[in-house]
DNA sequence: TTTTAATGTTGATATATATCAATTATTACA
DNA sequence: TGTAATAATTGATATATATCAACATTAAAA
Protein backbone atom coordinates (compact mmCIF):
# COMPACT_ATOMS: atom_id res chain seq x y z
CA UNK A 1 0.00 0.00 0.00
CA UNK A 2 1.20 3.87 -0.91
CA UNK A 3 2.19 5.44 2.16
CA UNK A 4 1.73 9.24 1.07
CA UNK A 5 0.28 10.94 3.31
CA UNK A 6 -3.34 12.82 3.10
CA UNK A 7 -2.86 15.86 1.34
CA UNK A 8 -4.79 19.35 0.79
CA UNK A 9 -6.35 18.60 -3.13
CA UNK A 10 -7.59 21.78 -4.51
CA UNK A 11 -9.76 21.13 -7.42
CA UNK A 12 -13.42 23.11 -7.37
CA UNK A 13 -16.31 21.38 -6.52
CA UNK A 14 -19.22 19.73 -8.82
CA UNK A 15 -22.47 20.99 -8.24
CA UNK A 16 -24.16 19.21 -10.58
CA UNK A 17 -23.79 16.03 -9.54
CA UNK A 18 -26.31 15.58 -6.39
CA UNK A 19 -28.54 17.75 -4.41
CA UNK A 20 -26.40 20.64 -3.89
CA UNK A 21 -27.09 21.32 -7.37
CA UNK A 22 -30.80 22.88 -5.81
CA UNK A 23 -28.38 26.05 -4.27
CA UNK A 24 -28.74 28.93 -6.38
CA UNK A 25 -25.16 29.94 -7.77
CA UNK A 26 -25.01 32.65 -5.16
CA UNK A 27 -25.58 29.76 -2.03
CA UNK A 28 -22.81 27.60 -4.16
CA UNK A 29 -20.23 30.20 -3.99
CA UNK A 30 -21.11 30.97 -0.03
CA UNK A 31 -20.53 27.13 0.28
CA UNK A 32 -17.37 27.19 -2.05
CA UNK A 33 -15.70 29.50 0.34
CA UNK A 34 -16.01 27.22 3.57
CA UNK A 35 -15.44 24.54 2.13
CA UNK A 36 -12.04 21.82 2.65
CA UNK A 37 -10.97 19.75 -0.20
CA UNK A 38 -8.70 16.85 0.98
CA UNK A 39 -7.22 13.60 -0.65
CA UNK A 40 -7.02 10.27 1.10
CA UNK A 41 -4.19 7.35 -0.21
CA UNK A 42 -6.30 4.03 -0.72
CA UNK A 43 -6.93 2.55 2.52
CA UNK A 44 -7.09 5.70 4.01
CA UNK A 45 -9.92 6.19 7.01
CA UNK A 46 -11.49 9.17 5.87
CA UNK A 47 -13.64 9.31 9.21
CA UNK A 48 -14.69 6.64 11.56
CA UNK A 49 -18.38 5.76 12.90
CA UNK A 50 -18.67 7.41 16.72
CA UNK A 51 -16.43 10.42 15.66
CA UNK A 52 -17.61 14.28 15.74
CA UNK A 53 -19.27 15.04 12.36
CA UNK A 54 -18.00 18.62 11.72
CA UNK A 55 -18.40 18.42 7.90
CA UNK A 56 -20.68 17.03 5.57
CA UNK A 57 -18.30 15.19 3.11
CA UNK A 58 -18.80 15.44 -0.67
CA UNK A 59 -16.37 12.86 -2.82
CA UNK A 60 -14.96 14.32 -5.60
CA UNK A 61 -12.95 11.27 -6.99
CA UNK A 62 -11.99 8.04 -6.05
CA UNK A 63 -14.27 4.76 -4.41
CA UNK A 64 -15.09 4.80 -0.92
CA UNK A 65 -16.57 2.17 1.20
CA UNK A 66 -19.12 2.77 3.36
CA UNK A 67 -19.54 0.72 6.44
CA UNK A 68 -21.11 -0.19 9.93
CA UNK A 69 -18.95 -1.41 12.28
CA UNK A 70 -20.20 -3.82 15.44
CA UNK A 71 -18.32 -3.34 18.28
CA UNK A 72 -16.29 -6.55 17.66
CA UNK A 73 -14.83 -7.38 14.11
CA UNK A 74 -17.02 -7.98 11.55
CA UNK A 75 -18.27 -5.05 9.53
CA UNK A 76 -21.53 -4.50 7.30
CA UNK A 77 -20.41 -2.73 4.01
CA UNK A 78 -23.67 -0.31 2.74
CA UNK A 79 -22.31 0.56 0.09
CA UNK A 80 -19.55 2.16 -2.24
CA UNK A 81 -19.54 5.78 -2.72
CA UNK A 82 -18.91 7.41 -5.86
CA UNK A 83 -17.71 10.63 -7.26
CA UNK A 84 -20.58 13.28 -6.64
CA UNK A 85 -22.28 11.70 -4.10
CA UNK A 86 -23.25 13.16 -0.20
CA UNK A 87 -21.44 11.24 2.70
CA UNK A 88 -22.70 13.11 5.68
CA UNK A 89 -25.02 10.53 7.21
CA UNK A 90 -27.62 10.49 9.94
CA UNK A 91 -25.99 12.65 12.60
CA UNK A 92 -26.68 15.56 11.09
CA UNK A 93 -29.41 17.44 13.18
CA UNK A 94 -29.13 14.79 15.21
CA UNK A 95 -26.22 13.91 17.19
CA UNK A 96 -23.57 15.28 15.32
CA UNK A 97 -21.40 12.34 15.30
CA UNK A 98 -20.70 9.48 12.55
CA UNK A 99 -23.07 6.72 12.55
CA UNK A 100 -21.06 4.71 10.01
CA UNK A 101 -17.37 4.75 9.01
CA UNK A 102 -16.04 5.25 5.23
CA UNK A 103 -12.58 4.06 4.01
CA UNK A 104 -11.22 5.13 0.55
CA UNK A 105 -10.40 1.61 -1.64
CA UNK A 106 -8.91 3.75 -4.31
CA UNK A 107 -7.59 7.32 -3.84
CA UNK A 108 -9.96 9.76 -3.22
CA UNK A 109 -10.30 13.57 -3.11
CA UNK A 110 -13.16 14.65 -0.93
CA UNK A 111 -14.87 18.01 0.08
CA UNK A 112 -15.38 19.38 3.41
CA UNK A 113 -18.63 21.59 3.89
CA UNK A 114 -19.47 22.93 7.19
CA UNK A 115 -22.22 21.14 8.87
CA UNK A 116 -23.19 25.01 10.33
CA UNK A 117 -22.80 26.53 7.12
CA UNK A 118 -24.96 23.55 5.40
CA UNK A 119 -27.25 23.48 8.23
CA UNK A 120 -28.04 27.46 7.51
CA UNK A 121 -28.29 26.34 3.50
CA UNK A 122 -31.49 23.81 4.38
CA UNK A 123 -33.01 26.97 6.98
CA UNK A 124 -32.52 29.48 4.15
CA UNK A 125 -33.65 27.28 0.80
CA UNK A 126 -36.71 25.46 2.06
CA UNK A 127 -36.74 24.07 -1.78
CA UNK A 128 -33.44 22.76 -0.96
CA UNK A 129 -34.36 21.10 2.31
CA UNK A 130 -37.07 19.22 0.18
CA UNK A 131 -34.38 17.63 -2.33
CA UNK A 132 -32.29 16.48 0.79
CA UNK A 133 -35.80 15.16 2.55
CA UNK A 134 -36.05 13.31 -1.19
CA UNK A 135 -32.80 12.02 -1.35
CA UNK A 136 -32.78 11.12 2.26
CA UNK A 137 -36.07 8.65 1.59
CA UNK A 138 -33.93 7.13 -1.08
CA UNK A 139 -31.37 6.38 0.59
CA UNK A 140 -33.96 4.92 3.51
CA UNK A 141 -35.39 3.06 0.34
CA UNK A 142 -32.22 1.43 -0.81
CA UNK A 143 -31.62 0.03 3.14
CA UNK A 144 -35.08 -1.65 3.00
CA UNK A 145 -34.11 -3.51 0.05
CA UNK A 146 -30.67 -4.05 1.87
CA UNK A 147 -32.28 -5.45 4.81
CA UNK A 148 -34.71 -7.61 2.65
CA UNK A 149 -31.70 -9.21 1.32
CA UNK A 150 -29.34 -9.95 4.15
CA UNK A 151 -32.07 -10.98 6.17
CA UNK A 152 -33.99 -13.43 3.82
CA UNK A 153 -31.94 -14.50 1.00
CA UNK A 154 -29.36 -17.44 1.30
CA UNK A 155 -25.49 -16.98 0.49
CA UNK A 156 -25.98 -17.19 -3.37
CA UNK A 157 -28.32 -14.92 -3.17
CA UNK A 158 -26.39 -12.00 -1.08
CA UNK A 159 -23.52 -12.68 -3.20
CA UNK A 160 -25.33 -12.56 -6.37
CA UNK A 161 -26.51 -9.92 -5.35
CA UNK A 162 -23.18 -7.57 -4.53
CA UNK A 163 -21.49 -9.04 -8.27
CA UNK A 164 -24.44 -7.56 -9.77
CA UNK A 165 -24.64 -3.92 -7.90
CA UNK A 166 -20.56 -3.57 -8.21
CA UNK A 167 -21.31 -4.18 -11.90
CA UNK A 168 -24.48 -1.99 -12.71
CA UNK A 169 -24.12 0.69 -9.81
CA UNK A 170 -20.22 0.96 -9.36
CA UNK A 171 -17.65 -0.58 -11.99
CA UNK A 172 -21.20 0.09 -14.76
CA UNK A 173 -19.54 -2.64 -16.70
CA UNK A 174 -19.46 -6.49 -17.04
CA UNK A 175 -15.85 -6.32 -16.85
CA UNK A 176 -13.74 -5.00 -13.79
CA UNK A 177 -11.13 -5.09 -11.83
CA UNK A 178 -11.51 -3.86 -8.07
CA UNK A 179 -9.72 -3.08 -5.28
CA UNK A 180 -12.31 -4.55 -2.89
CA UNK A 181 -10.49 -7.72 -1.21
CA UNK A 182 -12.42 -10.76 -0.80
CA UNK A 183 -13.19 -9.87 3.15
CA UNK A 184 -15.01 -6.39 1.60
CA UNK A 185 -16.98 -8.45 -0.89
CA UNK A 186 -18.04 -10.89 1.93
CA UNK A 187 -18.58 -7.60 4.54
CA UNK A 188 -20.83 -6.45 1.56
CA UNK A 189 -23.07 -9.65 1.19
CA UNK A 190 -22.75 -10.84 5.18
CA UNK A 191 -20.91 -13.59 5.46
CA UNK A 192 -17.41 -15.19 6.25
CA UNK A 193 -14.60 -14.63 3.27
CA UNK A 194 -14.48 -18.36 3.26
CA UNK A 195 -17.99 -18.74 2.35
CA UNK A 196 -17.73 -15.64 -0.14
CA UNK A 197 -14.60 -17.62 -1.96
CA UNK A 198 -16.28 -20.93 -1.78
CA UNK A 199 -19.24 -19.48 -3.78
CA UNK A 200 -17.24 -17.57 -6.17
CA UNK A 201 -15.90 -20.69 -6.90
CA UNK A 202 -19.15 -21.26 -7.59
CA UNK A 203 -20.59 -19.39 -10.22
CA UNK A 204 -16.96 -19.77 -11.93
CA UNK A 205 -17.72 -23.56 -12.18
CA UNK A 206 -21.04 -23.20 -13.40
CA UNK A 207 -19.88 -20.62 -15.92
CA UNK A 208 -21.93 -17.70 -14.60
CA UNK A 209 -18.94 -15.54 -14.15
CA UNK A 210 -14.93 -15.54 -14.08
CA UNK A 211 -12.71 -14.37 -11.89
CA UNK A 212 -8.93 -14.14 -11.37
CA UNK A 213 -7.37 -11.84 -8.38
CA UNK A 214 -9.38 -8.42 -8.25
CA UNK A 215 -10.43 -9.15 -12.01
CA UNK A 216 -14.31 -9.89 -11.92
CA UNK A 217 -16.22 -10.56 -15.63
CA UNK A 218 -19.95 -11.42 -15.49
CA UNK A 219 -20.95 -14.06 -18.24
CA UNK A 220 -24.44 -14.59 -17.45
CA UNK A 221 -26.02 -11.52 -15.41
CA UNK A 222 -29.40 -12.93 -16.12
CA UNK A 223 -28.35 -15.96 -14.30
CA UNK A 224 -26.81 -13.86 -11.28
CA UNK A 225 -30.98 -12.28 -11.31
CA UNK A 226 -32.45 -15.57 -11.16
CA UNK A 227 -29.56 -16.35 -8.32
CA UNK A 228 -30.62 -13.72 -6.32
CA UNK A 229 -34.52 -13.86 -6.93
CA UNK A 230 -34.99 -17.40 -6.36
CA UNK A 231 -32.11 -19.05 -4.97
CA UNK B 1 -61.09 -10.81 15.92
CA UNK B 2 -63.56 -7.80 15.69
CA UNK B 3 -65.24 -7.22 12.80
CA UNK B 4 -66.43 -4.14 13.08
CA UNK B 5 -65.73 -1.94 10.11
CA UNK B 6 -63.54 1.03 8.91
CA UNK B 7 -64.99 3.66 10.73
CA UNK B 8 -64.29 7.94 10.71
CA UNK B 9 -63.16 9.24 14.11
CA UNK B 10 -63.19 12.79 14.59
CA UNK B 11 -61.06 13.45 17.89
CA UNK B 12 -58.60 16.10 17.31
CA UNK B 13 -54.87 15.86 16.32
CA UNK B 14 -52.60 16.26 18.80
CA UNK B 15 -49.62 18.59 17.75
CA UNK B 16 -47.15 18.17 20.69
CA UNK B 17 -46.54 14.41 20.33
CA UNK B 18 -44.06 14.82 16.40
CA UNK B 19 -42.25 17.06 14.53
CA UNK B 20 -45.72 18.95 13.76
CA UNK B 21 -45.13 20.54 16.68
CA UNK B 22 -42.23 22.54 14.89
CA UNK B 23 -45.00 24.02 12.45
CA UNK B 24 -46.82 27.51 13.49
CA UNK B 25 -50.45 27.84 14.98
CA UNK B 26 -51.82 28.79 11.70
CA UNK B 27 -50.57 25.99 10.12
CA UNK B 28 -51.70 23.38 12.09
CA UNK B 29 -55.03 24.84 11.50
CA UNK B 30 -54.27 24.63 7.70
CA UNK B 31 -53.15 20.91 8.44
CA UNK B 32 -56.57 20.47 10.21
CA UNK B 33 -58.46 21.48 7.75
CA UNK B 34 -57.22 19.05 4.85
CA UNK B 35 -57.14 16.01 7.33
CA UNK B 36 -59.11 13.07 7.50
CA UNK B 37 -59.60 10.96 10.41
CA UNK B 38 -60.30 7.19 10.39
CA UNK B 39 -60.32 4.43 12.78
CA UNK B 40 -59.12 0.67 12.45
CA UNK B 41 -59.64 -2.44 14.10
CA UNK B 42 -56.98 -4.71 15.03
CA UNK B 43 -55.94 -6.75 12.16
CA UNK B 44 -56.99 -4.05 9.68
CA UNK B 45 -54.68 -3.34 6.81
CA UNK B 46 -53.81 0.88 7.47
CA UNK B 47 -51.92 0.55 4.14
CA UNK B 48 -49.73 -1.94 1.66
CA UNK B 49 -46.02 -1.84 0.26
CA UNK B 50 -46.40 -0.69 -3.17
CA UNK B 51 -49.74 1.27 -2.71
CA UNK B 52 -49.77 4.90 -3.62
CA UNK B 53 -49.38 7.08 -1.21
CA UNK B 54 -51.69 10.40 -1.21
CA UNK B 55 -51.52 10.72 2.62
CA UNK B 56 -48.91 11.01 5.45
CA UNK B 57 -50.33 9.64 8.58
CA UNK B 58 -49.98 10.15 12.00
CA UNK B 59 -50.98 7.56 14.50
CA UNK B 60 -54.07 9.26 17.12
CA UNK B 61 -54.04 5.46 19.29
CA UNK B 62 -53.83 2.20 19.32
CA UNK B 63 -50.66 0.08 17.99
CA UNK B 64 -49.54 -0.79 14.55
CA UNK B 65 -47.06 -3.02 12.90
CA UNK B 66 -44.72 -1.62 9.92
CA UNK B 67 -43.24 -4.18 7.98
CA UNK B 68 -41.70 -5.00 4.57
CA UNK B 69 -43.26 -7.88 2.29
CA UNK B 70 -40.94 -10.06 0.49
CA UNK B 71 -42.23 -11.15 -2.62
CA UNK B 72 -43.32 -14.47 -1.15
CA UNK B 73 -44.17 -15.12 2.15
CA UNK B 74 -42.08 -13.60 4.74
CA UNK B 75 -42.26 -10.33 6.57
CA UNK B 76 -39.41 -8.21 8.57
CA UNK B 77 -40.87 -6.37 11.01
CA UNK B 78 -39.64 -2.73 11.57
CA UNK B 79 -41.20 -1.56 14.22
CA UNK B 80 -44.08 -0.70 16.64
CA UNK B 81 -45.90 2.05 15.76
CA UNK B 82 -47.29 4.24 18.38
CA UNK B 83 -49.81 7.28 19.27
CA UNK B 84 -47.75 10.29 18.00
CA UNK B 85 -45.62 8.93 15.45
CA UNK B 86 -45.74 10.03 11.76
CA UNK B 87 -46.24 6.90 9.66
CA UNK B 88 -45.20 8.45 6.13
CA UNK B 89 -42.15 6.35 5.16
CA UNK B 90 -39.73 7.29 1.95
CA UNK B 91 -42.46 7.31 -0.84
CA UNK B 92 -42.52 10.52 0.00
CA UNK B 93 -41.50 13.30 -1.90
CA UNK B 94 -39.55 10.46 -4.03
CA UNK B 95 -42.31 7.73 -5.66
CA UNK B 96 -45.20 8.56 -3.58
CA UNK B 97 -45.49 4.83 -3.41
CA UNK B 98 -45.50 2.90 0.43
CA UNK B 99 -42.25 1.26 0.85
CA UNK B 100 -43.71 -1.02 3.74
CA UNK B 101 -47.50 -2.18 4.86
CA UNK B 102 -48.68 -1.30 8.03
CA UNK B 103 -51.29 -3.47 9.73
CA UNK B 104 -53.65 -2.56 12.96
CA UNK B 105 -52.19 -4.72 15.90
CA UNK B 106 -54.37 -3.10 18.28
CA UNK B 107 -57.92 -1.20 17.36
CA UNK B 108 -55.99 2.17 16.19
CA UNK B 109 -56.93 5.48 14.83
CA UNK B 110 -55.59 7.58 12.65
CA UNK B 111 -54.91 10.70 11.33
CA UNK B 112 -54.56 11.38 7.19
CA UNK B 113 -52.68 14.34 6.01
CA UNK B 114 -52.83 15.09 2.50
CA UNK B 115 -49.12 14.61 1.30
CA UNK B 116 -49.67 18.14 -1.09
CA UNK B 117 -50.41 20.02 1.95
CA UNK B 118 -47.55 18.62 3.77
CA UNK B 119 -45.44 19.66 0.66
CA UNK B 120 -46.37 23.13 1.12
CA UNK B 121 -45.69 23.11 4.49
CA UNK B 122 -42.05 22.01 3.94
CA UNK B 123 -41.58 24.85 1.25
CA UNK B 124 -42.92 27.62 3.69
CA UNK B 125 -41.15 26.76 6.79
CA UNK B 126 -37.85 25.51 6.27
CA UNK B 127 -37.50 24.63 10.30
CA UNK B 128 -40.16 22.30 9.63
CA UNK B 129 -38.13 20.88 7.00
CA UNK B 130 -35.12 20.63 9.47
CA UNK B 131 -36.90 18.80 12.46
CA UNK B 132 -38.45 16.53 9.29
CA UNK B 133 -34.77 15.78 8.30
CA UNK B 134 -33.64 15.05 12.37
CA UNK B 135 -36.65 13.26 12.22
CA UNK B 136 -35.44 11.07 9.29
CA UNK B 137 -31.60 10.81 10.37
CA UNK B 138 -33.09 9.54 13.84
CA UNK B 139 -35.17 6.90 11.65
CA UNK B 140 -32.01 5.80 9.54
CA UNK B 141 -29.41 5.11 12.88
CA UNK B 142 -32.53 2.76 14.30
CA UNK B 143 -32.38 1.02 11.13
CA UNK B 144 -28.61 0.87 11.05
CA UNK B 145 -29.37 -0.67 14.47
CA UNK B 146 -31.59 -3.04 13.40
CA UNK B 147 -29.29 -3.69 10.36
CA UNK B 148 -26.70 -4.46 12.61
CA UNK B 149 -28.58 -6.78 14.97
CA UNK B 150 -30.01 -8.75 12.51
CA UNK B 151 -27.52 -9.67 10.59
CA UNK B 152 -24.70 -10.22 13.17
CA UNK B 153 -26.72 -11.56 16.34
CA UNK B 154 -27.59 -15.22 16.33
CA UNK B 155 -31.39 -16.03 16.93
CA UNK B 156 -30.78 -15.61 20.98
CA UNK B 157 -29.86 -12.33 20.80
CA UNK B 158 -32.11 -11.02 18.21
CA UNK B 159 -35.34 -12.46 20.07
CA UNK B 160 -33.97 -10.62 23.90
CA UNK B 161 -33.61 -7.58 21.59
CA UNK B 162 -37.35 -7.47 20.29
CA UNK B 163 -38.15 -8.66 23.84
CA UNK B 164 -36.41 -5.54 25.28
CA UNK B 165 -38.03 -3.67 22.41
CA UNK B 166 -41.30 -4.09 23.65
CA UNK B 167 -41.01 -3.56 27.04
CA UNK B 168 -38.25 -0.14 26.73
CA UNK B 169 -40.20 1.00 23.91
CA UNK B 170 -43.49 0.17 23.58
CA UNK B 171 -45.12 -1.03 26.16
CA UNK B 172 -42.96 0.62 29.11
CA UNK B 173 -43.24 -2.47 31.60
CA UNK B 174 -41.67 -5.72 32.24
CA UNK B 175 -44.73 -7.16 32.29
CA UNK B 176 -46.82 -6.75 29.41
CA UNK B 177 -49.35 -8.33 27.44
CA UNK B 178 -49.43 -7.91 23.57
CA UNK B 179 -51.60 -8.91 20.91
CA UNK B 180 -48.48 -9.51 18.48
CA UNK B 181 -48.76 -13.25 17.37
CA UNK B 182 -45.23 -15.73 18.25
CA UNK B 183 -45.41 -15.31 13.96
CA UNK B 184 -45.01 -11.49 14.73
CA UNK B 185 -42.35 -11.47 17.30
CA UNK B 186 -40.61 -14.28 14.72
CA UNK B 187 -41.26 -11.42 12.45
CA UNK B 188 -39.26 -8.72 14.41
CA UNK B 189 -36.42 -10.83 15.05
CA UNK B 190 -35.72 -12.43 11.56
CA UNK B 191 -36.09 -16.28 12.41
CA UNK B 192 -39.19 -18.72 11.87
CA UNK B 193 -42.09 -18.48 14.75
CA UNK B 194 -40.69 -22.35 15.49
CA UNK B 195 -37.37 -20.86 16.51
CA UNK B 196 -38.90 -17.75 18.00
CA UNK B 197 -40.90 -20.51 20.32
CA UNK B 198 -38.21 -22.61 21.55
CA UNK B 199 -36.33 -19.76 22.39
CA UNK B 200 -38.95 -18.73 24.72
CA UNK B 201 -39.04 -21.80 26.22
CA UNK B 202 -35.16 -21.50 26.77
CA UNK B 203 -35.45 -18.36 28.51
CA UNK B 204 -38.63 -19.73 30.54
CA UNK B 205 -36.87 -22.63 32.11
CA UNK B 206 -33.83 -20.33 32.55
CA UNK B 207 -36.04 -17.67 34.06
CA UNK B 208 -34.60 -14.72 32.40
CA UNK B 209 -38.60 -14.55 31.40
CA UNK B 210 -41.98 -15.76 32.15
CA UNK B 211 -44.79 -15.54 29.55
CA UNK B 212 -48.01 -17.70 28.91
CA UNK B 213 -50.61 -16.81 25.79
CA UNK B 214 -50.01 -13.41 25.14
CA UNK B 215 -48.54 -12.45 28.81
CA UNK B 216 -45.04 -11.40 29.43
CA UNK B 217 -42.98 -10.50 32.40
CA UNK B 218 -38.88 -10.08 31.94
CA UNK B 219 -37.64 -11.14 35.25
CA UNK B 220 -33.77 -10.40 34.37
CA UNK B 221 -33.74 -7.54 32.07
CA UNK B 222 -30.07 -7.49 32.81
CA UNK B 223 -29.55 -11.71 31.47
CA UNK B 224 -31.14 -9.96 28.55
CA UNK B 225 -28.93 -7.40 27.58
CA UNK B 226 -26.63 -9.29 28.38
CA UNK B 227 -27.69 -12.47 26.02
CA UNK B 228 -27.95 -9.44 23.37
CA UNK B 229 -24.61 -7.94 23.56
CA UNK B 230 -22.52 -11.18 24.40
CA UNK B 231 -24.48 -14.49 23.23
C1' DT C 1 -72.46 -25.56 22.80
C1' DT C 2 -70.28 -27.84 19.04
C1' DT C 3 -67.51 -27.37 15.21
C1' DT C 4 -64.06 -25.24 12.54
C1' DA C 5 -60.25 -22.60 11.83
C1' DA C 6 -56.22 -20.40 13.42
C1' DT C 7 -52.41 -20.31 16.31
C1' DG C 8 -49.07 -22.39 19.24
C1' DT C 9 -45.93 -26.32 20.52
C1' DT C 10 -42.80 -30.18 20.10
C1' DG C 11 -39.57 -33.43 18.04
C1' DA C 12 -36.91 -35.33 14.22
C1' DT C 13 -34.29 -34.14 10.48
C1' DA C 14 -31.99 -31.64 6.72
C1' DT C 15 -29.56 -27.66 5.31
C1' DA C 16 -26.95 -23.48 5.53
C1' DT C 17 -23.26 -21.35 7.36
C1' DA C 18 -19.36 -20.41 10.47
C1' DT C 19 -15.17 -21.91 12.50
C1' DC C 20 -10.75 -23.73 12.63
C1' DA C 21 -6.53 -25.26 10.75
C1' DA C 22 -3.44 -25.82 7.12
C1' DT C 23 -1.60 -24.29 2.74
C1' DT C 24 -0.67 -21.30 -1.09
C1' DA C 25 -0.43 -16.94 -3.46
C1' DT C 26 0.30 -12.17 -3.43
C1' DT C 27 2.00 -7.88 -1.85
C1' DA C 28 4.97 -4.80 0.93
C1' DC C 29 9.37 -3.90 2.42
C1' DA C 30 14.19 -4.28 4.13
C1' DT D 1 16.07 -9.87 -4.60
C1' DG D 2 14.72 -12.29 -0.73
C1' DT D 3 11.87 -12.23 3.30
C1' DA D 4 8.09 -11.08 6.10
C1' DA D 5 3.47 -9.87 6.26
C1' DT D 6 -0.98 -10.02 4.38
C1' DA D 7 -4.64 -11.96 1.64
C1' DA D 8 -6.69 -15.93 -0.70
C1' DT D 9 -7.86 -20.73 -0.85
C1' DT D 10 -9.19 -25.36 0.52
C1' DG D 11 -10.92 -29.08 3.39
C1' DA D 12 -12.81 -31.00 7.65
C1' DT D 13 -15.89 -30.20 11.11
C1' DA D 14 -19.14 -28.04 14.32
C1' DT D 15 -23.04 -25.18 14.93
C1' DA D 16 -27.07 -22.53 13.94
C1' DT D 17 -31.24 -22.50 11.86
C1' DA D 18 -35.06 -23.92 8.80
C1' DT D 19 -38.21 -27.36 7.37
C1' DC D 20 -41.56 -30.76 7.90
C1' DA D 21 -44.91 -33.32 10.24
C1' DA D 22 -47.70 -34.28 14.01
C1' DC D 23 -50.34 -32.73 17.62
C1' DA D 24 -52.35 -29.40 21.23
C1' DT D 25 -54.46 -25.36 22.38
C1' DT D 26 -57.00 -21.33 21.81
C1' DA D 27 -60.14 -18.39 19.41
C1' DA D 28 -63.92 -17.75 16.02
C1' DA D 29 -68.09 -19.06 13.96
C1' DA D 30 -72.27 -21.58 13.25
Amino acid sequence: MNTKNTTIDNQPLDFSLNVLKFLTPEEQVQIDKVQYSVSFNKGETIFKQGAPMPYVIVLKSGLAKVFLEDGKNRNIVLRITKPGEIVGGPGFFTDYKHHFSVTAIEDCAAHYIDVEAFKKLLLHNARFGLEMIAYLNNAHVKLYEKLKILTHKHMNGRLASTLLYLSNNIYNSEKFDTTLSRQDIADMSSMTKESAIRILKEFKTSGIISCQNNSFEIHDKYGLVNILENG
